[in-house]
DNA sequence: TGAAATGTTGGGGCG
DNA sequence: ACGCCCCAACATTTC
């Protein structure tokens, strides 16, 4: 009789679970467990990833439910990860261990770690769940990682994606011994003073609720994907990313039902196409953390070490009125509210206050990365990163030092009719649609919002000069 | 997956 | 009728 340990970590889904699959596949018992190795004093503060930590609540309710109606119960684990399944695998006598890789330095040191002291125990099985191949199969012809978007994707499209989603199974058969368990309630994910009620009111967390959502991506945004994402008032994005991030959708199955909507609606092509591509650069995001680990704290482009970026005790008052969404600039406000509000940001809006804070107010990227990584409910590390590097001009594939976002600008061309201004600075409402762009000026007649907390021409003069140095190498 | 400065062109007003 | 200026509207270059 053999007995299988399920480790979840970032797949909390059943369906295309290729480590479940192989557990089903060759254990008569399975005991699935999900530990909490940032808890208690080791790792990240809480603090660090408060709003996905209350999604990744509402994700292991939701698995727990979807286990027990199979037949096995989720077993709740705090500690660091190692320790944690010795104790299980010593309790429960399992001859099994399977999990679903991840690709963050300290994940796969911890996992590298697991597989040589356990090895003597378990059979030792790790799996591809999280992304459409594995960082190591497309390299260059010299060998080398890739560092350019459009010739990765390239590359990885050449591989050839055609596996398809694995079932959902019928049935999990548990352990017929009893497995002590926190209860999620001990994890604390949930915050002491309830902020997150009002943020959960924006999203419906589960595998269920992420196949509802791929359902309205496929039959309601996909085809204009392409000429609607970019407008922040309108629902043209997918939504999708945090039930990717926690794995309720695979990579996989968004392939899969994309190209099958393509085969019906060939008219659609064009967003078919787009969305795919923007999957590709979330493979991308995994693909340069895994073969760039460094990029976790430090700059890609080592050019940018000595960067002159401000000091933290002089930005800090404009970090936090960025962070507030009180700069006086409308679209950088709409968007910092937006966040803070609901757990997300628009895209075109990310890469606006994230230029913003970069470019015109000097601020190192690692402080804006770290407001998002504790606000947003998709928080991960890979995209994260890849996408402030991106900004800030010293990641893969990155924005030249010169280009510079004019919020104004942007506003103007992606918020036309200022829907998406109103709808979170309510304080500029009544200000025509002209108007609404503007920079909050002295004497302006608006009441109760902040004059802008940065001239646009004269900080983006100061970026070109200060960001022309990193040209000369 | 820019913005701003600079260059070019062509229509219309006007002397 | 003609040249001149102005200035959109677009294109190109530079940061």
């Amino acid at each position: 009789m053999s007995i299988g340990l399920l480790w979840f970590r970032q797949d909390l889904r059943l369906a295309d679970n290729p480590a479940l699959h192989a557990a089903l596949a060759e254990c008569s018992q399975i005991i699935p467990v999900f530990i909490d190795e940032d808890g208690g004093n080791s790792g990240l503060q809480p603090a660090q990833s408060a709003a996905s930590h209350v999604w990744l609540h509402h994700n292991l309710l939701d698995l727990q439910q979807r286990l027990k109606a199979k037949g096995a119960t989720l077993v709740l684990r705090r500690g660091a990860a190692l320790s944690c399944l010795q104790q299980l695998q010593q309790e429960t006598g399992a001859t099994h261990l399977y999990w679903n890789r991840r690709y963050d330095p300290r994940g796969i040191a911890c996992d590298t770690a697991i597989k040589q002291q356990l090895a003597a125990e378990c059979n030792l099985r790790s799996f591809n769940g999280a992304l459409l191949s594995e960082p190591w199969t497309v390299l260059k012809k010299d060998e080398t990682p890739y560092r350019v978007f459009t010739a990765f994707w390239k590359a990885k499209l050449k591989q050839g994606l055609a596996t398809l989603p694995l079932p959902e199974p019928a049935r999990i058969t548990g352990p017929t011994q009893r497995v002590s368990s926190l209860n999620l309630d001990e994890l604390a994910y949930l915050p002491a003073v309830r902020w997150d009620v009002a943020m959960m009111q924006h999203w419906q967390v589960g595998e269920v609720a992420a196949h509802r959502a791929l359902d309205v991506l496929i039959e309601q945004r996909i085809a204009t994907y392409k000429a609607r994402r970019d407008f922040p008032a309108e629902a043209g994005t997918s939504q999708l990313s945090p039930h990717l991030h926690f794995g309720t959708l695979s990579p996989r199955q968004l392939w899969h039902y994309a190209q099958a909507y393509l085969a019906e609606n060939p008219a659609a092509e064009e967003g078919v196409r787009c969305f795919l591509s923007e999957i590709g650069w979330r493979e991308f995001a995994y693909y340069l953390l895994y073969h760039f680990p460094h990029m976790v704290d430090g700059a890609l482009d080592q050019r940018f070490n000595v960067f002159p970026w401000r000091e933290a005790e002089d930005y800090a008052a404009d970090l936090q009125r960025w962070q507030q969404g009180q700069t006086g600039l409308p679209i950088i406000d709409a968007g910092m509210r937006q966040l803070y509000a609901t757990g997300w940001m628009h895209n075109r809006v990310r890469m606006i206050v994230a230029s913003l804070l970069t470019k015109n107010l000097l601020v190192p990227w690692q402080a804006g990365e770290q407001w998002f990584r504790a606000t947003l409910v998709d928080a991960d590390l890979a995209s994260n990163t890849m996408g402030w590097q991106w900004v800030a001009g010293c990641g893969a594939d990155a924005a030249p030092y010169f280009r510079i976002f004019n919020p104004v600008l942007q506003s103007e061309k992606f918020d036309k009719a200022g829907d998406y201004i109103r709808r979170w600075v309510p304080e500029l409402r009544d200000r025509d649609n002209k108007q609404i762009h503007q920079p909050r000026e002295r004497g302006d007649g608006v009441k109760g919002y902040p004059l802008a907390l940065v001239d646009l021409k004269a900080s983006r003069q100061r970026a070109l000069e200060r960001f022309g140095v990193i040209k000369k190498g």
